[in-house]
DNA sequence: TTCATTTTTAGAATTATTCTATTTTTATTT
DNA sequence: AAATAAAAATAGAATAATTCTAAAAATGAA
């Protein structure tokens, strides 16, 4: 038996987080929403099923997740923060038009030379244009 | 005679801005402070010189420069974002720890392979990390 | 059980940004 | 130059994402 749910807890320990059930909800719905969803979509489709649970603890967790590098935050947006559980190097594209986000998949993320002294420990990309079927609409 | 505020009015009226007082001071802050500033930044330093500036103009023009691609927004970071009117090619790092935000020349910027039809306008690359002088502290 | 610690919670507070309605400035026409 | 139209700037209210606060609930240890 190697459920959703063991994979979640799984993840949670291996970063030394105590698998509470509002985490668990939060990281389940992280890792089966490929959807990059902010912290009001995942409180908003996780209340009905858990109508004690309170948008601080959604975002509580966020922030514990980010921090422990469970998840990435993604500002890609200036609203609302995105956040998105898979971590295989890939980058962002989103669409001036409709707003949808995709995934794009590259070998490995690029760093570019840091001046002396400088660490990196994590690195985004962000590419922003028309998506295939927005570019279709404004040819004609 | 080149000064700055030739150069100034020449770059938004490239851009088919028209150079009103309030605009000219906002891209000349841009232009001569390479701190990535927040709109709230402009607006303090500006006001003393300009007080009947209001942040709304602010806003307003820095939403119009960006949309007409003269300067770009940084969302480096989730609270604010940052402006930069630097269109060389180069990236952002910001240090977790003093949260300094430091431009990193780059030969050119990195767009991976897109899925069919989407195009891309625009790209940016955040990475982040410590800066070599809080990595000095963090050793001892 | 008792006590201490951690987590969750509701709602208030904060804060960056946008909106609204008005005023000022600029440009155009007579 | 006066009148009119259009664009830009303004003050302050409104919005909305996120954080904070203080209390309650859950968990773990003694």
């Amino acid at each position: 038996m190697n459920g959703i749910k063991n994979m979640v807890r799984e993840r949670l320990e291996l970063h030394g987080i105590k698998p509470s059930m509002q985490r668990m909800a939060v990281m389940e719905y992280l890792m089966t929403h490929r959807t990059h969803p902010t912290a009001e979509m995942i409180f908003t489709d996780l209340y009905p099923d858990m109508p004690t649970l309170s948008k601080a603890t959604v975002y509580n967790t966020l922030n514990l997740l980010v921090e422990r590098g469970v998840v990435r935050m993604i500002t890609i947006e200036e609203k609302n923060a995105r956040f998105d559980a898979c971590m295989d190097p890939h980058i962002h594209f989103r669409c001036r038009e409709c707003g949808a986000i995709l995934d794009v998949n590259v070998e490995a993320h690029w760093v570019p030379a840091m001046p002396a002294g400088v660490t990196v420990d994590m690195s985004e990309t962000y590419c922003i244009g028309y998506c295939a079927e927005c570019n279709q609409k404004r040819v004609n």
